[in-house]
RNA sequence: UAUCGUGUAGUCGAAUGGUACAGACAACAGACUUUGACUCUGUGUGUUGCGAGUUCAAAUCUUGCCACGAUAA
């Protein structure tokens, strides 16, 4: 009897691939589509490069056509707003910056769509990520590991999967190459063979989060000052949504060097401005964690770290801290460690684990 | 009030009296990126504060006015 798998088809080439590979190894499988939010709030008259517009939709349908299999759409608005968009807001106004992409997967793609693919008596679900999963059976623990093709890798946005998540999942494209992929969809005459990868948040319509924020979410900004590092104010900004630690884009001060967003004030309404210097430092705590080759960190350990996506990684010490949190000291200074983001541990290619920088 | 100094692109600032802006920063646009960012590449016609004068030629010299700064009483 073959295994059931449903595959997240979000409209793109690499989950319509994942299925072809499935389908190909002889999994029965049949495809489902999320609609997280209602087009008419994104404005989506255009084809735009987000990843689960009506377009999308059709999309998804068409490749499941093709492959002759079954084609579900679920509707996940409820949760998405209140899990992702709310946090995302909430998150904003508390003057950090969040990843959405991650609480995506975390409250949906690995919870919400899990639950309901274990519901219509599937075995797994697959989706397009680059990244691997494996087991170790010394340990008796699933393993997240990184993608074969290292420039698509996106074990970091995954670090968040448990290991329930992980023994329903199947990553399919974790050994492939991403030009290789785009060949088969080729080959399989797929409708999306071509169409550009997605990026930008996909609730956020040509990547105007903060007005998102404002009129939408009806998330206040109010104006403030600009501070120099020994508090002189050095300008006005738009409100604290719209900067974020390391930023220089946009921040229309002209210092004569390069001046970038230091941290953020919630309490005063000020914003940090400094040099490139002044953004480096050398530890960060994490919290909020998850950890996936080892039940918890009970003992300082070494290991390579990613303080943001598509940043390579760096060494580390770690260090466990009270219940539920890990110092993270780094052997070299790192550059704008921010508040919200993620900070993820490897050991090679396999994800320790990861949390939430404080 | 007097004396001195300064006034060039959004900002800072180059430019032996020779037909205007090197550079930095900002801004904008692309590229990169399934978050926010960083990074990379590309993009600069403005009455050189206003007016008069000297000169073949003035941002540059002289001068009046204006603005700003400093010093002096």
């Amino acid at each position: 009897m073959n295994k059931k798998v449903m595959v997240a088809m979000s409209g793109g080439v690499d989950s319509s691939v994942a299925a072809v590979l499935l389908r190909d190894q002889g999994y029965d499988i049949c495809g489902a589509t999320l609609k997280l939010f209602s087009d008419e709030d994104v404005l989506t008259s255009c084809r735009t490069r987000t990843c689960c517009s009506l377009d999308d939709v059709e999309d998804a349908r068409s490749v499941c056509y093709k492959l002759g299999i079954e084609h579900f759409v679920f509707n996940f608005k409820e949760t998405f707003q209140d899990e992702v968009i709310r946090k995302f807001a909430r998150s904003y106004e508390a003057g950090i910056t969040p990843n959405p992409c991650i609480d995506c997967n975390r409250y949906i793609k690995f919870s919400k769509l899990i639950q309901r693919a274990i519901l219509m008596e599937k075995d797994y679900i697959a989706t397009g990520h680059y990244a691997q999963i494996g087991f170790d059976s010394v340990s008796g623990r699933y393993l997240l590991k990184k993608a074969v093709d290292l420039s698509k890798d996106q074990s970091y946005v995954l670090y968040v999967l448990n290991q329930h998540d992980l023994s329903r999942t199947l990553l399919p494209l974790g050994g492939m190459y991403k030009t290789d992929v785009r060949k088969i969809a080729e080959e399989r005459n797929l409708i999306n063979a071509r169409k550009p990868d997605s990026q930008d948040i996909c609730f956020v319509k040509d990547g105007d989060y903060a007005g998102f924020l404002e009129n939408m979410m009806g998330v206040e900004s109010k104006k403030g000052n600009f501070v120099d590092p020994e508090g002189n104010v050095i300008g006005e900004h738009k409100g604290i949504i719209h900067y974020t630690v390391g930023q220089r884009k946009g921040l229309g001060i002209a210092l004569g060097k390069p001046a970038y967003v230091i941290n953020k004030n919630k309490e005063f309404n000020t914003v940090k401005i400094g040099s490139e210097e002044d953004l480096y430092s050398n530890r960060l705590i994490a919290s909020d964690l998850n950890m996936i080759a080892l039940e918890k960190l009970t003992s300082p350990m070494k290991a390579t770290v990613k303080t943001r996506y598509s940043q390579k990684e760096t060494e580390a010490v770690l260090h466990p801290e009270g219940e539920d949190s890990i110092v993270v000291e780094f052997k070299d200074k790192q550059r704008a460690i921010t508040p919200g983001q993620a900070v993820v541990f490897y050991d090679g290619d396999i994800v320790i684990g990861g949390g939430a920088i404080n």
